[in-house]
RNA sequence: AGGCGCGUAGCUCAGCUUGGUUAGAGCGCUACCUUGACACGGUAGAGGUCAGCGGUUCGAGUCCGCUCGCGCCUACCA
């Protein structure tokens, strides 16, 4: 075997992960076969929106993803990973109109057709910023097939997806009232629609009746008393039964509406018992209005100001218009008091401006029969949400969906694919079409766009070429799992599920895991506001793309936000540096001739060999259970403890004796008594920490992608770990013996040094250990490792002869094995005489509570018999100990 | 107004589904250690009425009920 060069001393990400990234790319890693023997396994991204930079919940979603693809991918799964991005019609588009702002010019001055060639421009910049960011964070995803929703074959999709819903008659046209934004410019989904809590107003005034006499009635919004059409009460009310069918008189302008009675708006025990009903910019006064045959009067313009409707108020802003109207009422003496009122006011999503009911001629997609269909699929399994408390929230939106207003008033975007003549006849076509195909006339194409969730509902489908049957969409439809940030669940995930379903009968994932945000160290959310954002690209340079990634995943809890901590990351960096220089050790002892891992035989093995497989099984098995349930904090935390705690602190301290001493004649060090067989091992110490540590470079390559592959490059490891098997659970490493005795030996090491530190030995000073009663097992075991337990305890005489350990000298149980450690003169200093004092109250009053459970008959009656034989086991441990401490300091008990 | 989540060491979080020996981790803190992989290190420690109250149970951080506090989502109450 060739041996391979020395790792560098130092450990500089930045060396080595561009490297590694291209020279998989290069080996095709990332692309899977088409057709393939293999079970496929599929993640779609969520497309980013090409909007800006990536930020942390981006690298977030990357790690995750990736992690779990190149799992699956080592465990032999025809991986894909398909990467793309999103148009994000307003978001994107809202980014360049402020640029344009910045020029001193706009969208309409520019035309449609230059700002689409602007809006081209920004998606190229950005596509490239993010695929560039995915591939630092060492995302594994299939370029091959990346994929942007405006794309040809995506936009054929979509437009297909209309005109089939079109003819379904689940699309369709109406006049009603919507949500729109008067800065935007559109009509806006319910969801675009963000809800915040206003302190604002509510005003009384009163409208003069026909033939005398007022009603007072309240409001939040008095400008809208321009468009008022009736004033409403309950039919049972006794205070305005007489009212019902009289008429108001409008006192700001010149017109009368009537009195009606409506027991679904009015509650008689809210306010007045009487309200003002505006029904063309309130949801509830139109439905009101549709009852009644009110006239819907709309008093705004597109951009928020008073049209002619509002006779003097023409041409005011809405918020000015507000407190004239309170003016003219105050001067017509009608304002019957006020008071403050806090309550939620609709703001658009991407520009946060208040957004206005309003009516409007949009698109509509008929909701219920799909959400039905997607509620079952959640129901009957066929998607799983992950963590399951998500059902109650997708099951209460699905459960209660209204129509979906699709139809954008935007230039950036899929057009929607009707065609109007000028007899107003509509023509809904897959492909272009120039006459109307109810009377032949010249048509033109609606000017709108769809919403851009529209698109990425049909995520799944439309990246692997539907409606055309592809190969792709044989071979990876549906999808195996989703991994996305919970809010939203609404927008996109229920969305895919509906189309989907519609459209291929199927549901488009078997998962769907949502991650929790990620917020800085004290759980605030990141904004540029607050300037706690962390940037990606920024902590990778810093620490490199495995700690970024370590670090994300560590924090991955399911159903958490994720506290990101610099303090924290510093430490999974810290941990690629152990890592690191454990490899190095190993590395330096390694003459190019040890045997795979799979060549040796565990039962030929010392006991530390042993016990570091079993140790290696068992992180394998739990770590496999980890990443199969998204317990991503687990797996992560198995890796960190096997790492450092098994390999590094105990095994590799275990093994230096057998390596060090074989540094040849002039070294210095003293020689074995049997050359032989310390040869023997060393051979076996060197094959298994080499092995051990390509095993853990497996296990962890998921999480840190590029620290692995190069350290595994230097141990001589057989091709790219990014396309080696991942390990499995053997049967012939477990050894349960070898956990239990390497245990009880880590047991007297640390009891030996927790000893010392109590009595306040100094470092140099040597300690005695009497071991007593061992088991034949522990004492061929403790008798084959008792250099390690001298050098590791520090410890220079063993085996003591009984009579020369002085009673008070015995200290401690350990691990099952019953040890007295003794001092070189017995002496015990006065401050660790207190330590030792407190320890001995703190052993007695366990005993005491221990001793009064047993005493209590009804748990010794009741509770399982391995429970009251553990605490029995337990008492008996801690009255020894009890009476050694009491020994020790010379104290009768 | 409904629904969901959370409240465990100074900080940030595991543990709760399936109740059982001494409630864990990382960071921070204390003491000691410049021992040839690593001071981004090692060793040993200190630190918790598991938000509160009540219940079920031999036994509750874990199950049930209530209360308080925090966060989020959905919602057309003027």
């Amino acid at each position: 075997m060739r041996r391979p060069e020395p790792l560098p001393t130092r450990f500089d990400p930045a060396s080595f992960e561009a490297r590694w990234y291209g020279a998989w790319e290069a080996a095709g890693a990332f692309t899977p076969e088409v057709p393939s023997s293999k079970p496929p396994y599929v993640i779609l991204i969520p497309p980013p929106n090409v909007t800006g930079k990536l930020h942390i919940g981006h690298a977030l979603q990357f790690t995750l993803q990736d992690l779990i693809i190149r799992w699956r991918r080592m465990q032999g799964y025809n991986a894909l990973w398909l990467p793309g991005t999103d148009h994000a019609g307003i978001a994107t588009q809202v980014m360049v109109e402020r640029e344009l702002a910045k020029e001193g010019t706009d969208r309409r001055a520019l035309g449609r057709e230059k700002f689409l060639e602007r809006m081209w421009a920004w998606k190229a910049q950005y596509k490239d910023n993010i695929s560039h960011q995915a591939k630092a964070l060492g995302a594994s995803c299939d370029w091959t097939r990346e994929r942007f929703t405006l794309d040809p074959m995506l936009s054929r999709a979509v437009r297909h997806a209309f005109v089939e819903l079109y003819r379904q008659k689940l699309i369709y046209r109406d006049y009603r009232l919507i949500n729109w934004c008067p800065r935007c410019l559109t009509a806006l989904s319910d969801l675009e629609v963000v809800h915040k809590d206003v302190d604002g107003g509510m005003w009384d005034f009163a409208y003069p009746i026909e033939g005398g006499g007022e009603v007072v009635v309240s409001t939040t919004r008095p400008e809208t008393m321009l468009g008022d059409a009736a004033v409403a009460v309950h039919p049972d009310d006794e205070r305005y039964k007489h009212l019902i069918g009289k008429r108001v008189v409008h006192p700001l302008l010149d017109r009368t509406f009537p009195i009606v009675a409506d027991a679904v708006l009015v509650d008689p025990a809210f306010g007045t018992g009487a309200v003002k009903v505006t029904p063309a910019h309130d949801p509830s006064d139109f439905a009101t209005g549709e009852r009644h045959g009110l006239e819907r009067i709309n008093i705004l313009t597109e951009d928020g100001r008073i049209n002619e409707n509002g006779g003097p108020f023409a041409g005011q802003d809405r918020f000015a218009a507000r407190k004239a109207v309170l003016a003219a009422l105050a001067e017509k003496g009608l304002r019957r008091g006020e008071k403050t009122h806090r309550h939620a006011v609709g703001h658009c999503q991407r520009c946060d401006t208040i957004v206005e009911p309003y009516l409007s001629r949009q698109w509509f997609c008929a909701m219920q029969a799909m959400a039905a269909r997607a509620l079952e699929a959640a129901r009957s399994g066929e998607v799983e949400l992950i963590p399951e408390f998500w059902i109650a929230t997708y099951e209460n939106w699905l459960g209660n969906i209204l129509d979906w207003c699709i139809s954008r008033q935007l230039w950036w975007g899929h057009r929607i694919p009707a065609y109007y003549c000028a007899d107003g006849h509509v023509t809904v076509a897959e492909h272009d079409v120039a006459a109307c195909e109810t009377c032949g006339k010249p048509v033109e194409q609606d000017p709108d766009v769809l919403d851009t969730w529209f698109s990425s509902g049909l995520w799944p489908i439309s990246t692997m070429g539907w409606p055309e049957k592809t190969p792709d969409l044989a071979a990876f439809y549906p999808t195996s799992l989703l991994i996305t940030a919970f809010d939203i669940l609404f927008f996109w995930v229920a969305r895919m599920v509906m189309m989907c379903c519609h459209f291929t009968g199927k549901a488009p994932f078997a998962e769907v895991h949502l991650t929790g945000l990620v917020r800085d160290a004290r759980g605030q959310k990141m904004s540029k506001t607050k300037g706690n954002v962390m940037d990606p690209l920024d902590l990778v340079h810093e620490h490199g793309a495995d700690a970024v990634r370590f670090t994300l995943a560590a924090l991955a809890s399911p159903g958490r936000d994720l506290p990101l901590d610099a303090k924290r990351m510093e430490g999974y960096h810290a941990f690629g540096t152990k890592l690191w220089n454990a490899a190095r050790f190993v590395q330096m002892h390694l003459d190019g001739s040890e045997p795979e891992l799979d060549a040796i035989d565990p039962t030929t093995l010392a006991l530390p060999e042993a016990w570091i497989l079993a140790e290696l099984d068992r992180t394998v098995t739990a770590v496999d259970k980890a990443w199969g349930s998204y317990r991503f904090d687990e797996g992560c935390r198995e890796l960190y403890q096997f790492v450092w705690n098994d390999f590094c602190d105990w095994y590799l301290e275990m093994a230096k004796p057998a390596l060090e001493e074989d540094r040849g004649p002039g070294s210095g060090v003293r020689g074995p008594a049997d050359p032989l067989a310390h040869d023997r091992r060393a051979g076996d110490v060197r094959a298994v920490a080499r092995g051990v540590l390509l095993e853990a470079l497996k296990l962890l390559h998921p999480v840190m992608p590029f620290i692995t592959e190069e350290i595994a490059a230097h141990l001589g490891a057989a091709g790219m770990l990014i396309r080696t098997r991942y390990p499995e659970p053997d049967a012939r490493r477990a050894n349960p013996a070898a956990l239990r005795l390497i245990a009880a030996f880590q047991a007297m090491v640390q009891e030996t040094r927790s000893y010392r530190h109590l009595v306040g030995l100094p470092p140099g000073a040597r300690l005695g250990l009497y071991v007593e009663k061992l088991t034949p097992e522990q004492r061929v075991a403790f008798t084959a490792l008792a250099p390690e337990l001298r050098r590791l305890a520090a410890l220079d005489t063993l085996e003591l002869d009984a009579a020369s350990v002085p009673a008070g000298a015995i200290r401690d149980l350990a691990g099952g094995v019953h040890v007295a450690i003794v001092l070189p003169d017995g002496a015990v200093g006065e401050a660790e005489r207190e330590r030792m004092e407190t320890e001995l109250r703190q052993v007695e009053a366990e005993l005491a509570r221990t001793q009064a459970r047993l005493a209590d008959d009804s748990f010794a009656s009741r509770a399982p018999a391995e429970v009251v034989e553990g605490a029995r086991r337990r008492a008996e441990e801690l009255g020894h100990k009890a009476r050694l401490l009491a020994g020790t300091l010379g104290l009768e008990r």
